[in-house]
RNA sequence: GCGGGUGUAGCUCAGUUUGGUUAGAGCGCCGGCCUGUCACGCCGGAGGUCGCGGGUUCAAGUCCCGUCACUCGCGCCA
């Protein structure tokens, strides 16, 4: 018999019985009746009851074992009466009756219980995450994200990609995210970054001829941790071809998007491909973000006609001070009561606004003071532009949309849950398209970059020359896409500019000369001199979709060793000091950040 | 860098609003009992600088100021 298993945990059946099996794993839970001593055995495939008899000359050393400890036990394994069959294991049919009993690795107390996965503080899971694994959710979590990997990776090898590695040490690149620096021992003063994406490489790739690539590929960034978001590092699938349109790229990741949902959704429902196309523009209209979580059925509009000159001063002012500013209504079904809509003001206020007026549409008219101060006309041209019956009401937002959108986006979120419209249960995939190339840099008083340098501006160098006013290259837009579901930005994309006519004025437009260019990005430039394929791609967060389908709100629920907040590492305490030998050696000297005494 | 929340037993939390007896509960831990449990049960016990520092007060877990840790968000994230 093997040394320590005939069997695994997760294994015996009534088709067993009779036989004599060894079994090893972990003490998950002893119920200990002083006269009968019960052991659940647990490893990574299940769990089996392990029945010790107090005859049993191991009946001691079991009563004493710890939880967590791991033990090899060997027995006969006998099917357990009617009356005590356990129908919520799949082993609940049978036991094993304990004959042999060996201690493998005795476990101390628990700084972090297994059993039962009580909550926990987060940074007790992270010291001693190797505890924190073992229980069910996170070691369920970290085996689906394994699945997805190879669900994605079929997908795309189906699909004609190829996986290239692209390196880990690389040059800084002077846009995007702040970059990990690794200094060079060979060049004193000189340092490699770690890449933030494979951005540069995979565009090479397709200068190089290799047409269709893919990876599953590890981005870092330096940059502070959210939610959905990991401190320092995280994986994307990357993905780039040639010879391609925008459509093309959509057909090619859409499918392997849709078929990785579907493997794992269950019973949740998954857009069918072909996703939705919505303009950039037209998500920051209905939505107020280009993430929406298209769940929420709620569409905002623009009212503000109905209170230019209106009875309502403060809108109606607010309308004459700047022709940018405007009047968007939240439409709430169903939310036509006092105290939801006083709820909701208060949320606009502490969320930093003013506040949010309403009205409550019934059977005749419209209420609340906004209604009573522009009148049964205009409140009844509002009520039917937002097609609004009885019992429900709409929110207004007023001002400079770029000011009140993030709050109304929250709003539209919060609306949708409270009044139970949002649906449950569902994954609602969309392409938000048709970014702008350029947005106005509020600080510099210039245009800049929006998003990605190396996308194509639609329209090419013609679009680009013909901008001359600020609006006009303010409004000019790039082959530039992201994909959302339910709320996040799974992933974003771009075809990209392979022309280096169309990239010198693209970023002349920004204010950057030729030398600046040619400086920052000679490299890619260059590239393009000698036959560079029309090219695009995108790159999807890999934990941000294993974070939806594991129903998880936050990206370290899906991460095997995640940093904390503060980007630090607390199982093998990372970042640590370097010894003097060690910045000797890659020629540098800390200078500690001269911190402000107070006397 | 900034804002919100949290911090009381190993852990989860109550107590803080309105300052006042010996700071409680559940889980875990230790000891005892228990032959059919599977969140086993019953009895007993240990365990607290109320995050830390300062202040107000006859009196501070509770009020004030500062600070630290964790977390959520803003900035940042092409």
């Amino acid at each position: 018999m093997h040394a320590y298993r005939s069997h695994t945990c997760g294994e015996l059946r009534k088709s067993e019985v009779g036989e004599t099996v060894r079994l090893s794993g972990w003490v998950h839970r002893k119920r200990d009746h002083g006269g009968l001593l019960f052991i659940d055995l647990r490893d990574h495939y299940g769990l089996s009851q392990i029945v010790v008899e107090p005859e049993s000359p191991f009946f001691a050393e079991a009563e004493k074992v710890r939880q967590e400890s791991v033990i090899c036990i060997g027995g006969k394994v006998v099917a357990r009466d009617a009356e005590v069959v356990n129908p919520n294991l799949p082993t609940g049919e049978v036991e094993v009756r304990l004959e042999s009993f060996e201690i493998l690795s005795a476990a101390d107390e628990l700084p972090l219980p297994v059993f039962g996965e009580p909550d926990y503080p987060e940074d007790i899971r992270m010291r001693h995450r190797y505890l924190d694994l073992r229980r069910e959710t996170l070691h369920r979590n970290i085996m689906l994200r394994s699945k997805v990997v190879r669900e994605i990776r079929n997908g795309m090898e189906e699909a004609g990609f190829v996986d290239f590695q692209t390196p880990i040490l690389t040059a800084s690149s002077p846009e995007g995210a702040r970059d990990f620096l690794v200094p060079s021992r060979l060049h004193p003063g000189k340092f490699y970054a770690l890449p933030q994406a494979p951005q540069i490489f995979k565009q090479l790739i397709m200068v190089s001829g290799f047409d269709r690539y893919y990876q599953i590929a590890p981005c870092f960034r330096d940059e502070d941790a959210r939610a959905d978001r990991s401190a320092g590092e995280f994986y994307q699938l990357d993905l780039e071809m040639s010879f391609v349109e925008r459509e093309d790229v959509f057909d090619a990741v859409g499918p392997v998007m849709e078929r990785t949902f579907r493997a794992f959704a269950g019973e949740r429902k998954v857009t069918p491909y072909p996703f939705p196309l919505i303009p950039y523009d037209e998500a920051m209209l209905k939505y107020g973000t280009d993430k929406p979580d298209l769940r929420c059925p709620i569409e905002m509009q623009v009212v503000s006609d109905h209170f230019r000159g209106s009875g309502f001063k403060i809108f109606a002012q607010i309308l004459e001070a700047d022709p940018e500013n405007e009047i968007r209504a939240i439409p709430a079904p169903g939310g036509g009561s006092r105290a939801f809509c006083d709820r909701m003001n208060s949320f606009a206020q502490k969320e930093g606004l003013p506040g949010m007026g309403y009205m409550i549409f019934d059977e005749n008219e419209a209420k609340g003071p906004l209604a009573k101060n522009i009148g049964p006309e205009r409140s009844e041209a509002v009520r039917a532009q937002l097609h609004l019956k009885a019992g429900d009401a709409a929110f207004f937002l007023a001002g400079k949309p770029e000011e009140f959108l993030p709050v109304a986006a929250k709003a539209r979120t919060v609306i949708g849950e409270e009044l139970e419209l949002t649906r449950k249960g569902s994954f609602e995939l969309a392409w938000i398209v048709d970014f702008p190339m350029y947005e106005w840099d509020e600080e510099n008083k210039k245009v800049e970059f929006g998003h990605n340098p190396f996308s194509m501006p639609q329209g090419g160098l013609g679009a680009l020359e013909a901008a001359k006013t600020d609006d006009e290259k303010l409004s000019i837009k790039a082959y530039q896409y992201d994909l959302v579901c339910n709320g996040y930005e799974l992933g974003s994309g771009a075809i990209r500019n392979h022309r280096p006519d169309v990239m010198y004025k693209a970023f002349e437009i920004a204010g950057y000369g030729k030398d600046v260019v040619e400086e920052k990005f000679g490299g890619m430039l260059n590239a393009f001199k000698y036959g560079a394929p029309p090219h695009g791609g995108c790159a999807m967060g890999l934990e941000r979709i294993v974070m939806l389908l594991c129903d998880q709100e936050n990206i370290r629920e899906v991460t095997m060793f995640p940093m904390n907040q503060q980007a630090e590492d607390l199982l093998l305490h990372a970042p640590i000091e370097a010894t003097e030998q060690q910045l000797k050696d890659v020629h540098v000297r800390v200078v500690m950040p001269i911190t402000e005494k107070k006397d």
